[in-house]
DNA sequence: TAGTGGTCTAGACCACGGT
DNA sequence: CCGTGGTCTAGACCACTAG
């Protein structure tokens, strides 16, 4: 329910909320989501507020609303529009694949009085007999925001949901460079590449919804990736 | 001004206004836009229509409005933000610099009964003696929608305005794939590049308001190009 | 304190989709 | 026809910024 003496914006709380239910499957790809008028009764709160919360779904690809029919849940449209740091685990659901992890380096370190914890994963698809390597991801996570996170086991582990659900802190936004590089050998053995090839690789931060933040990342994407990109003119 | 009876919402009028005024240095870079109170007394409508015009060009990168002071435009920032089908012209002259272009190949073919034009450019700034070339474009564009546009010298005049201008069509929307490509000997000659390296292409459709789709469209970029990119999680 | 944008209410009328 | 989302009005109160 909503608090509406909570200095979240009720917008926020109600967007939090759908998000959740989307993500946790009780509203499946291609559901429709409550109608606006049943949404109004449920929250007692009115039409704009909710259209607002909505419309920002809308805007991060989670929902798609239709004139005269309906808002509804839209996981497909998404799957391969990834520059994602939707966390790899929840796309992986999305595609009806497993999810695989392989660590490759966990340690701490210290610069500048700051500890961190450096997370080097080696992420795939699992389904049936193959397995197909999509990312290097190297994550660089403050210990100050996420004291004894390097405790987990981050084979089994999905990072933003132990953000989420150990610390509470959502992370809400990417800000990265992107840059075509050639492989090396080091990433041509871990992807298993029969040649050198180009390749993607992004790096940057990621932002809470106050703008702190939370991680420094790179991630490599193999060829296996396929990118797709829309953008307003 | 703004006609209440037209099929086109208030607010998508106003946005074009507003964008347009920005795009034409009406406002320039940092200006603050007239307040929404302002706005509501000249245009004789609503705060929520407004703040529905401005919130998406917020969304499209041409603003920024900041809470207690005002509205500004921020034309500085979208311009490393560029997987910029905003025109090159218009990217250009944000940053001070000459757009410069070649044209390599125009032609005009036939494909399924269906006329296009085909037209490759190169394409750079200059500013004082060196010239940097950014992007090699190659563009099919549907003489059924853009009657003689093969008419046009292209190395002089930007497609985009032509478009606009011409044809009164609203390049507003892009769909691209995206991936990474190691340099061709023809793609090194015309980049002048001293090496073979990875680059990027883009790949896609330019679609209107409406969804009509107006180019197909391929864009090479050159390792000067730098990509920023930021995303909701 | 005055002016700005941020949130929210309580309505209204419309256009679209399916029955 | 009804239910859906899309647009718009006319207010209200709040939080932030700056003089």
């Amino acid at each position: 329910m909503l608090n509406k003496n909570d200095v979240v914006p009720l917008y926020i709380q109600l967007k939090r909320i759908l998000r959740s239910q989307i993500l946790n499957g009780v509203f499946k790809e291609m559901d429709m989501l409550p109608s606006e008028t049943q949404l109004m009764k449920k929250y007692q709160i009115t039409r704009t507020t909710i259209r607002k919360a909505i419309a920002e779904l809308n805007q991060e690809g989670l929902v798609q609303q239709v004139h005269g029919k309906g808002t509804f849940v839209r996981l497909r449209e998404t799957k391969d529009t990834v520059w994602n740091f939707q966390g790899f685990s929840d796309l992986a659901r999305r595609q009806n694949q497993k999810p695989i992890t392989k660590v490759l380096e966990k340690e701490t370190y210290q610069t500048d009085g700051n500890h961190f914890m450096k997370l080097v994963r080696l992420r795939g698809l699992k389904s049936e007999e193959t397995t197909t390597w999509m990312t290097i991801d190297t994550s660089h996570v403050p210990l100050k925001i996420f004291p004894n996170v390097e405790d987990n086991d981050f084979s089994s582990t999905s990072l933003y949901k132990l953000m989420r659900e150990t610390y509470h802190i959502f992370p809400h936004y990417a800000n990265v460079n992107i840059e075509p590089i050639i492989s090396t050998p080091i990433i041509r053995e871990r992807f298993e590449l029969p040649e050198d090839q180009a390749l993607l690789r992004s790096s940057g931060i990621v932002l809470t919804e106050s703008n702190i933040e939370i991680e420094r990342i790179e991630i490599i994407y193999s060829p296996n990736f396929k990118f797709k990109l829309s953008q307003y003119i």
